[in-house]
Formats: structure tokens, C-alpha cells, sequence
RNA sequence: GGCUCCGUAGUUCAAUGGAUAGAACGAGCGUUUCCUAAACGCUAAAUAUGGGUUCGAUUCCCGUCGGAGCUACCA
């Protein structure tokens, strides 16, 4: 329709207005709600251009278009705003177009690029936090809203198995798990403990044991003994003692960290650590055993919270198998002077001339760091999928410095499609206490968090629920849907970028804007449409009135919704416009009869709206990864 | 210190240069002989602050104040 407007403007205008019409003056925008009107055109532009006070201009330009176009029934002037008010049919017409297609809303399958979408990348050394679940589930929410706006789209993740933090699990288990009568330490077999809990309780095992060497050598260093010191170390923890001497509080504390971060480095255990990654490095039978076994229990316990997400993944990577490459792309570059070497022989790269400072990419002692290891993973994603044409990474917005030097880094390197890498940085989740911190234990654990909605789903909905007519089984999936559902919501409804606050009480609600809101509003429809039967709705024979054009407005912005969601990688934005459209549509629900109605043409138009707000409902929700009970 | 991001009702979120700044929760008052009340209606309540650009600024620019993140041979 806008088009349509557009085109007649520009070629009819300047008979019109008698000067030229600018495309870039043509702005229109939805009339604003509770004011008569379907689309506004702004006319400020065109008066500034004719030197005419708005109104004037505006009149003017209605008068035509009223009289040229068949579909604008009217038009209003209000200050400088031209409303066009469209006929009835137009609306009745779009409705019975969105009712014939099936698919409304979704694009041609696989019409555009190939986009990857990397939504989760687990350390393998502890179990997913609440974090981790706002990262795979807005970017499945992505992948799928790239799907559904015609991209074919690979979904990944990359699981850094690789480093010093699975090795410090490693180490701490090897030394502290208890031995067991039949000779084995505890494995989850044995123990009944998920994998990645079990992992994750030795990280934090090692960690514990890592501050009490690290309060030893300070205290060491602090009487003066600095045997087993590295005379590297030595010398600069004189001189950050020296550098504490005249500082205010906050400097002081700065200085301390650093100190504590010298000592980490001179403990025994942390060496240990060190130690294990150069013999996994090297590949050491031993180790690597140890490693693949450790692993395989954090992706058994991966495995099941993951189902429980209802998330997926079509190719995996594993550091693992990408850090070489990593490494081979360095040396590469090392010698075309992309990069250049200390004489320690670290390897860095030097960016200030693009305004960012020097980076390492290669330890002295030739491991590979978490850049070696992304340059590998980049550049094995585009060498497997020679279709690709860019890689989307869900990643928190703590490391946007990281993947501005790494998408630099690519570019440098000579990859072309170093451009169309894009960082989805989100921000964090914070709880009413405060950041989340595993050292203080205030990280919400993803299984449990998952449970407790569910099972608060579970109670509301034996209280409330209309589910007498459902199966053990079908009652389970009910619950699971409404309590995840709500969880995503939550999570999804708030725009990606913006830092979020995670209130636990507010993410178990059922009522107001959330999943569950939603999902109950869909049931109730579909309850509707069951008692509607096999009513034969004569489509030519439709009435409509205010509500109804209401309603019908927000359906037919449905597929521009999706775009812009897509095009902006924000599933909030979806999120927001089913929210309306329920808001709106249980305004309707209250104050109108639809099966009840008398006038036939009113009623075959109402249980149309109904089932096309059912239809939408559900396409939009499941995009969001949400299901759509058909009762609750 | 340098760089980046963020300040909207009591609280959590909307509004991507447009009209009277929307919701939800919380507070108060209402709506069930009728299609699922997990619903609907009504009331009170906000753009941190000072400038600038514009016909028009929550939105863009500059300053101030407040908050967060990055600035690791951790990932």
C-alpha cells in the first residue's frame, strides 16, 4: 500500500505541487493508535520545500490521493501529520490473503545467504549458569529468525575443551578425588553426580586449593623468603611494594591484585596446571586419556540440560581441533609481517595504528591462547562451508574488545570475509544481589533453574490448568512448555544488548508480560475454534469494523516484524509485537462475541481474526524457541 | 588514567528523529447467569543534569554527575 502511495507521489506530485518531488521526503509511518487513519505521511518536508505551513500542503496532497487512489476511502489532517484512512475491503481482502497462506510471515526457505550462527561456547570445565542460558537461547532464537527471513543457517557451537581451565579440573581430580574400594576415583558412573557438575565441583576443588598456595607465598614473601621465586617475579613484586607506598585505598587494592596475581603464578599447583597443558600440547598419552575421559562426562551432562532447552546444533567445533590451524595461521602471518615476535618469543600483533593496542596471539612457551585458537575456528568454519557468507558469534558484551581485534586480525590476515563476521554481544544478567560470582556461589545453575520453573509451572498449572482431558505424558510436556516457555520469554523479551536483571520470583510469574501470558492466550483460541467446529466461513462474505481493523493491522505487520527482528538480530522485537498482538486480541476476546455473534459476516470475520492471531501467535512463538500448548 | 556501553513511573522493561512517552509487576477500585478470569476495564506514577543541532529530540552531538565492562603470556 505504502508503495503504492510512494509511486503515486513521485509521479503525480509535481503536477500536484508544481515543484519536484525528493524520494527522501516520502516518509510514512502506521497512524498513531486512537487516531483515526491507517497510514501517516509526514508532510513537514513538503512544506519546508513550498515554503506552506503544513496543514495547507497536507489538504492539498489528501485531497488528490483520495481522489486517485481507489483504496483510500479518506484522509485527515491533523498539524502536520496527513492520515490516510483505507477502505474496508482492503482490510477484509488482507485478512482472507493471510488466512490462505499457510506460511504467513515466513520467507522463501534458503531465498537468502548462508549465515553461521555460534550460540553457546561452554568451557568444558564447569555446568552452564544462567548467563549460559540467555547466550543459546537468544542466539537459537536468531538462527531461527534468520530461517525464517530466508537464510539458510548453519547453527554451532565451539567448545573450548582445550586450555589451562580444563587441565586445572584435570589436575584437581587427578590429586584429590578419593580413591574407592574397587580402585577407581569418582566418575559419574559410580557417583550418580551429572558429568559436568562432577568436572565443575574439581575446578572449583582446584581453585580452593589455589588460594591457600597463593596466601603461603605471599605470606613467604612478606617474611622475606623468596626461595622457589622466579627472579622475574622477585623483581616485580619489589617494585609493586615499592609502588604502594603514598597510593590512595583504590590504587592500593589495584596493586595488592597484581601482587596476588604474581603469586598465583609462583604456586605449586598453578605450575602444575601449566605443566599439564604443555604435555597435552605434546600430546602425552597419559594426559590426553585423562582429557577425553573428563570431557566425555561434561558433554554427557551438556547433552541432557540442552534437551531440556530444546535447543540443537548441526556442527559442533572443538578448540581441540582448531588451535593448530590457529597456530599454523600465526606462523603464516608471522612471516609475511602481519605479526612479529619478541625475543622471548611470544608472538603479537600491533594495532595501534588502528587505534587498539598490541595483542598476543602465541605464549613464549609456543601454546596457543584463546585468539590463536579463534583465528583457527574462523577460518575451518569458512574452508567447511565454502557457501558461507558470514559468521554471526552470540557472545557477552565483556569481550567486545576481543572480537574487534579478531575480526581485524582476520582482515589483516587477507580474509575477505572477515566483514561479514558479526559479534552479538549481549549483556549481562545480573541478580538482585548483585553481578553473579562463582567465587562468592551466587551463580544460578542452569539445571536448577530449569527445574525450579518447571516445577512451579507444574503447581499453577494443576491449580488453574484445564487439563483434565490430557495424559500423564501430554501433562508432563504441558508443564515443561509453560515453565520454559516463561523462562525464555524472560530472557528473550529484553533487548540483547542491554545489561538485564534476573529476578527469580518474576521469572516463575504466569500472569502480565510473560511466556506463559502468551501461550494462554493461544490455548484459548484454539479452545475457541474446537467449539467452532466445522463452521463453513463464506470468506466473501466478511464484516469489519473498527476492532476488527484493529487486529487485523497488527496481523499484517507480522512479516515485516520478522525482518526487522532478524535484520537487527533482536528476538525482543518479536518478543514485544506477540505481546501486542495478545494484549490486543484479549481486549477484543473481552468486549466482543465471536462465536456468540449474531450478524454472520461479523462472525465468520471474528473466528477468522481468531485463528489467524492463533496462527501468528504460534509461529512467532516457536521462532522464539517457545511452544504453543493447544490447551492449558 | 585510556577506550566502550548504559542512566525512562516505586521496580523491571517499551518507544531505532515524529503526534498525548507505552506496558507489566507492585498500590487502589471494579468486571463471571455468556466462547478458558493464566483474562478484561479504570485511577495514581517517569525521560539523571546543563547546553547544542532540528519544523520536531527519550532517540543525534558536546559537557557534568552516576553505574557497568574492557584495558591478562585466563577463557
Amino acid at each position: 500500500m505504502e508503495v503504492a502511495l510512494k509511486d503515486i507521489l513521485l509521479t503525480k506530485g509535481k503536477e500536484w505541487l508544481g515543484i519536484d518531488i525528493d524520494p527522501s521526503w516520502i516518509q510514512f509511518q502506521p497512524t498513531r493508535k486512537g487516531v483515526r487513519g491507517d497510514v501517516t505521511l509526514m508532510v513537514f518536508p513538503f512544506a519546508k520545500a513550498l515554503q506552506l505551513p503544513p496543514a495547507q500542503v497536507a489538504e492539498l496532497i489528501g485531497k488528490h490521493v483520495k481522489s486517485e487512489v481507489s483504496f483510500v476511502a479518506d484522509f485527515e489532517v491533523i498539524q502536520g501529520f496527513l492520515n490516510f484512512v483505507f477502505s474496508d475491503t482492503l482490510w477484509s481482502d488482507q485478512l482472507v490473503a493471510i488466512n490462505q497462506n499457510d506460511s504467513f510471515g515466513l520467507a522463501e526457505p534458503d531465498s537468502k545467504q548462508m549465515v553461521m550462527v555460534e550460540y553457546a561456547s561452554p568451557n568444558t570445565n564447569k555446568p552452564l549458569h544462567l548467563g549460559h542460558l540467555r547466550n543459546i537461547f537468544l542466539g537459537y532464537a536468531v538462527a531461527q529468525l534468520k530461517k525464517a527471513h530466508g537464510h539458510q543457517v548453519i547453527k554451532t557451537q565451539v567448545i573450548n575443551d582445550r586450555g589451562i581451565h580444563i587441565c586445572k579440573s584435570m589436575l584437581a581430580w587427578h590429586r584429590f578425588a578419593p580413591l574407592q574400594a574397587n580402585g577407581e576415583r569418582e566418575t559419574p558412573a559410580n557417583s550418580g553426580l551429572k558429568g559436568d557438575k562432577l568436572v565443575g565441583k574439581y575446578y572449583v576443588e582446584f581453585e580452593k586449593h589455589l588460594q591457600l598456595e597463593v596466601k603461603e607465598v605471599l605470606a613467604r614473601w612478606n617474611g622475606g623468603d623468596f626461595s622457589n621465586t622466579s627472579a622475574s617475579a622477585l623483581e616485580k613484586f619489589q617494585e609493586l611494594n615499592q609502588a604502594l607506598v603514598g597510593k590512595d585505598e583504590k590504587a592500593q587494592a589495584a596493586i595488592s591484585d597484581k601482587i596476588k596475581e604474581l603469586a598465583k603464578n609462583e604456586t605449586e599447583i598453578l605450575r602444575a596446571a601449566k605443566d599439564m597443558l604443555v604435555r597435552w600440547e605434546g600430546r602425552d598419552p597419559e594426559t590426553y586419556l585423562l582429557w577425553s575421559t573428563m570431557n566425555g562426562w561434561v558433554y554427557e551432562g551438556f547433552d541432557v540440560t540442552y534437551q531440556r532447552m530444546g535447543v540443537d546444533f548441526d556442527k559442533l567445533y572443538y578448540e581441540s581441533d582448531t588451535f593448530l590451524l590457529g597456530k599454523d595461521q600465526v606462523m603464516d602471518g608471522l612471516a609475511r609481517g602481519v605479526f612479529y615476535q619478541k625475543p622471548d618469543g611470544s608472538v603479537w600483533i600491533d594495532l595501534t595504528p588502528d587505534g587498539l593496542d598490541e595483542k598476543l596471539v602465541l605464549r613464549s612457551d609456543g601454546t596457543a591462547v584463546y585468539m590463536t585458537q579463534d583465528i583457527g575456528t574462523a577460518i575451518e568454519r569458512f574452508h567447511d562451508y565454502p557457501a558461507l557468507s558470514g559468521i554471526v558469534y552470540t557472545v557477552g558484551n565483556e569481550q567486545d574488545y576481543h572480537f574487534k581485534v579478531l575480526f581485524l586480525i582476520l582482515d589483516k590476515l587477507g580474509y575477505s570475509w572477515a566483514k561479514n563476521c558479526f559479534h552479538l554481544s549481549y549483556g549481562m544478567v545480573d541478580l538482585p544481589s548483585g553481578k553473579m560470582k562463582s567465587r562468592e556461589g551466587t551463580v544460578v545453575d542452569a539445571d536448577d533453574l530449569m527445574e525450579e520453573v518447571v516445577n512451579a509451572a507444574t503447581v499453577m498449572t494443576q491449580e488453574r490448568g484445564q487439563i483434565a482431558e490430557l495424559t500423564e505424558g501430554e501433562r508432563h510436556n504441558l508443564f515443561e512448555s509453560i515453565g520454559m516457555g516463561g523462562l525464555k520469554y524472560y530472557l528473550l523479551k529484553v533487548d540483547p544488548k542491554k545489561r538485564m536483571l534476573f529476578n527469580p520470583e518474576e521469572s516463575i510469574d504466569l500472569t502480565g508480560n510473560t511466556g506463559p501470558f502468551i501461550q494462554y492466550t493461544h490455548a484459548r483460541i484454539n479452545s475457541l475454534l474446537r467449539k467452532a467446529g466445522s463452521i463453513q466461513i463464506d470468506e466473501s462474505a466478511l464484516v469489519i469494523d473498527f476492532g476488527e481493523i484493529e487486529l487485523i493491522k497488527l496481523l499484517a505487520a507480522f512479516p515485516q516484524t520478522i525482518a526487522e527482528a532478524a535484520d537487527n538480530y533482536s528476538p525482543a522485537l518479536l518478543a514485544n509485537y506477540l505481546y501486542e498482538l495478545t494484549k490486543a486480541y484479549n481486549s477484543f476476546y473481552q468486549q466482543s462475541p465471536i462465536l456468540n455473534e449474531t450478524n454472520e459476516g461479523l462472525r465468520f470475520a471474528r473466528i477468522l481474526i481468531s485463528k489467524n492471531v492463533a496462527k501468528v501467535l504460534k509461529t512467532g512463538l516457536n521462532i522464539l524457541g517457545i511452544n504453543a500448548p493447544e490447551r492449558m
